[in-house]
DNA sequence: GTCTATACGAGGATAGAC
DNA sequence: GTCTATCCTCGTATAGAC
């Protein structure tokens, strides 16, 4: 059974990648999680405390998920494949990416949470350039000029395309055709 | 000399693309264009009526630019790198495609607004697989695919690239290094 | 830890004078 | 067309009882 904290945090992620920082509230969690608003604040004495620790964690859990995607497949291209199925999870419940949603909204954020949104990008960045080198070393992987372009190229199309398929009434659908070509044209000719 | 009406909808439009539809209000354009808060429901009822002439002037006027650019130049590679221009163009002032910013928005808008977005990136996206057709007839652009999915993985890529150029101090840099390789690597070797 | 009660400002919107 | 005045709701946050 999780605490408290925990589930505020589960609910506050929920609602931010689905709405945004700027139209969510203490209310919102409240009414999800089954207490009043004022005993939010004794977790998390302000919204902005509560948005810095939510990209932190948001930021460990996938490092994690990264990890586990190492771990459990050795080829690059699956690997590339697997990294995608994270953008693409969530999409059906509305949900983008939470450092994608806070790039929006960068301008009205407190500089706290612009921190956090940036270390998260960095260091998705530096992995995608890792699993994209040990492609092209492999040879089944031909990234575009090279790797760590690759991989700017890659996480803009994949936020991009986040973006557009919920405009979408079939997002996934969405997703899916823009994500597969570009996956698709990453892997070496056969 | 401007309208009112059309102050008001100037400084709409540049609070939104920074700051973002639900963190913008009456309040903010008051201040800028120097009248009261009430005397923005004269011309505009209500925030969702404002909100949706936003968008469709947005869309007309992008259409207007993209009809300039056809006119302008009848090289297809460089109709896609004035195409690419205007997304570079107010990232400076910390601005981004209003349609990518209410993308992300999308859940939390009224539905009139939504349709609109809707429509513009639609008939962008087809704008768009026009040029790389051309571009791809006259052999000065090589499309990944197809026209029509080029033209989607390209749109997807401008947007995030935005994205995440605004997280960066010097985010014309930033978005120029996702960009200018993305053209480069459509345009055929020579 | 969670509650009730409350403060205080901001947000969108309306009525009526000028 | 723009103003002042006002309404009502919602948002974050705090004090103090249980």
């Amino acid at each position: 059974m999780k605490g408290t904290a925990q589930q505020i945090l589960d609910v506050a992620q929920d609602l931010v990648r689905c709405r945004g920082y700027s139209a969510f509230s203490y209310a919102d969690i409240s009414k999800q999680v089954g207490i009043r608003k004022a005993s939010i604040h004794y977790h998390f004495p302000s919204k902005e405390a509560l948005g810095q620790e939510l990209v932190k964690r948001y930021h460990t859990t996938f490092q994690h998920k990264l990890k586990a995607i190492e771990q459990s497949e050795s080829d690059p291209r699956q690997q590339l494949q697997q990294f995608v199925g994270l953008y693409r999870s969530g999409l059906s419940q509305c949900q983008i990416c939470l450092c994608g949603m806070l790039s929006a909204e960068i301008e009205v954020l407190p500089d706290s949470i612009q921190e956090e949104v940036r270390a998260f990008l960095t260091g998705t960045q530096a992995w995608l350039t890792g699993v994209l080198a040990a492609g092209q070393a492999a040879g089944c992987l031909q990234p575009r000029i090279s790797p760590e372009i690759e991989a700017s190229l890659l996480l803009a199309t994949l936020q991009g395309a986040q973006l557009i398929a919920r405009t979408a009434t079939d997002r996934e659908v969405m997703f899916d055709s823009i994500a597969n070509p570009l996956l698709t044209t990453l892997e070496t000719a056969r």
